[in-house]
DNA sequence: GGCTCCAGATTGTTAGACAAGTATACCGAG
DNA sequence: CTCGGTATACTTGTCTAACAATCTGGAGCC
């Protein structure tokens, strides 16, 4: 197999590499990714190929129908509204939570600094930290299967950005204005108002990242 | 192989036999499962085996960790109000976006209809109708990711029942009405009020099977 | 030109083998 | 008798090789 440590195996050494190159962008969504091609690829036999491919398809990353070659899953306008939709479920009932208590996510504050040293420069420097105010969020609750959940979006968001390049971004300034209110609000213990901005926040992204995949 | 009908190929066929008999209780928590028992039990080549085992360890059916056989995972207390928790947060939210357009979802009343024809008897007739309509709640939103989240938290609850066996049940009367005041509600268009009745519905829920499972 | 059928390609499944790792039983030392 | 280290058995991880099942695309025929 290709080096590198192996903390786990061959076949989740490969089904990582092989996420990467995904959301990468480096396998363009129309080429099929054969068990061959990857066997060779990463030089490892075909059933640990076969292992990797099953599962990215079982995380969605990748998608395959019976006897076909599986593919880069291309997201469409509906996904991304899916997508955001179920993002915004989530993270409200987490805000809710967050504010009835007045606690506010340390591991958030930490995430929008970052966001802060980017002010002027390119949104796309900002998708992860971006990410991981909202994750951080949602992990604050404490509960495994919500924080599960939720992992799985932001892995297709991450996709997604991989698929527009870029496009269809918003502000860095606006972005951070909003975080900043939104975690006033969860200290002030006004969860419906929390709620209110997040949905905006994120309903405004859903539009734009909707209209950036439909328009290659 | 096993006789059967074979729609999509061994290794699903493999993984749905184990999973009915994990959540069916013929499985206990603490014998091991190896993919040599698997195999000869299903008479399949031990790759099969091993790639159905690691489907329903990526279900969260089944727990394993590296060279260790794999075993019906034990659902604790904590576990339990996990589930019941991330239930409510996305519950929560699709009765909220119900009540916002005053659509009342036919198929969870039908459910309850179901759960009508045993009234006065045995609590375990019911897991399943409630259940389907619980789901039909967050069906109605028409949202994929979101249904697939609540999806496998409902097969947890289900496997946590075969768990307790029957232990720990709420009378059929008190879920029915509650059910009847949610649909009610959302009909009127107070999210709100339909929210609050749902997270006290599941709460009870929470902390009568947190107690069965804890006493074995 | 449209349909049928065949050949190539790809996946699905099996068999057997060996390496690697873990847990447990056993045995010796204190 | 207890404790600790070793050795063995069991299980999983990975590979090679092969054949069957199925789908795709194109050649040939009507």
């Amino acid at each position: 197999m290709v080096e590198g440590i192996r903390v786990t195996g061959v076949v989740d050494a490969v089904a990582e590499a092989l996420r990467a190159a995904a959301i990468g962008g480096e396998l363009e969504p129309e080429r099929a990714v054969t068990e061959a091609w990857v066997a060779s690829r990463f030089a490892v036999a075909r059933p640990s190929a076969k292992a990797a491919i099953e599962k990215l398809v079982a995380e969605g990353v990748l998608e395959r129908t019976a006897h076909r070659s599986a593919r880069v899953r291309r997201l469409d306008a509906d996904a991304v509204r899916d997508v955001y939709r179920t993002r915004r479920r989530i993270e409200s009932a987490a805000i809710r939570e967050l504010a009835a208590e007045r606690r506010r996510p340390d591991a958030a504050a930490e995430a929008d600094a970052e966001i802060a040293t980017h002010l002027g420069g390119s949104s796309v420097d900002i998708v992860d930290p971006d990410l991981r105010f909202h994750s951080a969020i949602v992990d604050a609750l404490g509960s495994e299967r919500t924080s599960r959940a939720y992992r799985s979006l932001t892995e297709e968001v991450r996709q997604c950005m991989a698929q527009v390049q870029g496009r269809g971004l918003i502000s860095v300034d606006t972005i951070l204005a909003e975080h900043e209110r939104i975690l006033e609000l969860i200290a002030d213990g006004d969860g419906e108002a929390a709620a209110a901005v997040l949905a905006e926040h994120l309903g405004r992204a859903e539009e734009r990242l909707a209209a950036a995949v439909s328009t290659p």
